[in-house]
DNA sequence: GTGTAGTATCAAAACGTTTCGATACCAAGT
DNA sequence: ACTTGGTATCGAAACGTTTTGATACTACAC
């Protein structure tokens, strides 16, 4: 367990000042192609690899990236954020960072919990998943740091964003149905303060519209607490409760989509033949349910994937240009809309 | 944007020496109660709070633990090791460290590629989950870094490990079966060569012969690539196709199970009144499939969280105890075994 | 021959901590 | 009175890099 050897023996061997083997490890400066070739010739024989900490120090970087996450996101692990930020540590290897992940709550107060990666310097930028306080990113532009957005956006577009195309997603969905006929068709959301939710309700009325279809409030249940499977279970039992008979229904997310299944099965509605669903999000699970489930597919390691990019642009390029992605969306059709026979594979 | 202020900073202020006030931050050495509130104070009014890297340089600690999963496995994001890793990342918060993932393929040479935060000495200690090469763990051990194997064990246990308790699973879920009247019980499974899958194996065939049940090959599929879900149709095609007609199925995993239950629905096959079907990990996916599939709950969360304990205990002792932990498991009987009006919820 | 711009290298000064050894005091045990 | 051991504090060194500014050489244009 000798030594580990310092740029210092790297320098000495190689017959150099620290200062330009710095220069070519760092690949920058002036520096004759035959020093470079010396220095990397030393660097392979004594197998040298700077520290992260002593680069750190000297040149306040950090080479993470801050991923964070609303705190109900976190502890349920749900499958659609989970995605998201396996695509960030994809992209973040091949850019020669690491992401520290963490959990925000609701509200942010700096005197109460700010995320240690912050407090200790810690991450170069980072990326935001899903609706947090807007005071929590104020607070990180007030440290300089780069932030991007992923699955939210604010008013004031000062910060670069990935997107769903939730517009775009919302009418497929809702197109999908009016081309198989159905008028009477529901909406199952919550939330709708989260501008993804809230786009999707806005597409699903709009594409009703146009088609001319009459909009029946007691067809929209918007006010359900939790997009979650139990959320949806419970949105659809007002939903029935309310004496509403859709032939079909447009759930804001997959979740809650599996959830109204299960309530309509309870009931013994047949699928689609009763009732025909379509959710969005595209989950793992969702492919796996009876029956499978019609969705609008989201290409979440792509979104982590393309948040890196930004970040990284940002944090390189030291400049700060907003970039908004909205990556695109696809519908899948499976049995829950279009009996088994029909239904693709 | 104005300066952060350093320990230096706080010093200064609270009129005493760097030394002392590092003293007051690491709440070690002798600091008398009154000297120690003082820095505190201090401390609070600048909001100090101190930097990694540099106390990383000084320490020589990162305050990092690495997370290494074999490359299928990560690139496959598999809900099983991907739930593991969460609840590593639960744990790791509440004792201060971060956890930084990366992936190795299934050789390990180090002339050719070492995880980067093994380099840049950029953790204090790893955990690695699943079969990874023994090569790679040789190497790390000779960085004097604790390791904490999660569903993997060497022949001679020289490291901490955390593991399923697969031999009381499997002994569980072939009862089961027994219990319900089965007598022709097959096996599904594959890459026999990781432990837990060979154990779950071991104790398929050792609860048959404890109830005098004569083994038959034909019912035993082991050599089946990918412990996937198409690896499940896969080998549910081939143990069908050699004629063998069972009435339950243990199949290795979740995934198989699932991708078994396909194959046998499309041959029109109806579970569990045709053929029972029993999985081993409880993953998400498995209450949401139809027939809801019987399995073996493995607490995924907490074998992370254990894993982060026994890690962090090895990082601050510097002794190195090594610790065997068994993970219980817990049969959670489902529509797949038991037809839905006698199945719990 | 003088100024300018580009190339190549280096010495020294950061960067912000922790840790080591020294100093000094006090109380208790001989 | 003399050690011993615990308590409290401090100054200085160390940790391993990057960065800044200086120096010096070359080539070229005026």
């Amino acid at each position: 367990m000798k030594h580990r050897p310092t740029i210092r023996d790297v320098a000495r061997k190689a017959g150099l000042s620290l200062s330009t083997v710095s220069l070519v490890i760092n690949n920058r400066g002036y520096v004759s192609p035959e020093t470079r070739e010396s220095v990397l010739k030393v660097v392979r024989e004594l197998s040298y690899h700077p520290t992260r900490s002593a680069r750190g120090l000297a040149s306040k970087t950090s080479g993470n990236i801050g991923f964070i996450l609303s705190e109900e996101h976190f502890s349920q692990a749900e499958p659609f954020y989970t995605r998201i930020f396996l695509g960030t540590e994809f992209e973040a290897r091949i850019h020669n960072f690491y992401i520290l992940l963490t959990s925000v709550g609701d509200q942010f107060d700096p005197d109460q919990y700010v995320p240690r990666f912050l407090l200790e310097r810690n991450v170069d930028g980072i990326i935001i998943a899903g609706k947090v306080s807007e005071k929590l990113i104020s607070y990180i532009d007030s440290l300089g740091l780069p932030i991007v957005l992923v699955d939210y956006e604010m008013k004031r577009a000062l910060h670069s964003a990935v997107l769903i195309d939730n517009w775009r997603g919302g009418t497929l969905a809702v197109e999908h149905l009016l081309a198989l006929g159905h008028r009477r068709i529901a909406f199952l959301g919550g939330d709708i303060r989260h501008p993804s939710l809230s786009e999707r309700y806005a597409a699903y009325k709009n594409t009703l519209n146009q088609a001319g279809v009459h909009l029946d409030e007691t067809f929209e249940i918007t006010e359900e607490k939790a997009t979650s499977v139990a959320g949806g279970t419970s949105a659809a039992e007002r939903l029935f409760a309310s004496g509403a008979n859709p032939t079909a229904i447009f759930a804001v997310n997959d979740a809650m989509a599996i959830g109204c299944v299960r309530h309509l099965k309870s009931r013994g509605m047949r699928i689609p033949h009763d009732v025909a669903i379509v959710g969005f999000d595209d989950i793992d699970m969702s492919a796996h349910i009876e029956p499978r489930l019609t969705t609008v597919r989201v290409f979440k390691e792509e979104m982590g994937k393309i948040a890196v990019q930004r970040v990284v642009d940002s944090i390189t390029a030291k400049t700060n240009i907003v970039v908004t992605t909205h990556v695109p969306v696809e519908l899948i059709v499976r049995e829950s809309t279009v009996s088994a026979a029909h239904a693709d594979d």
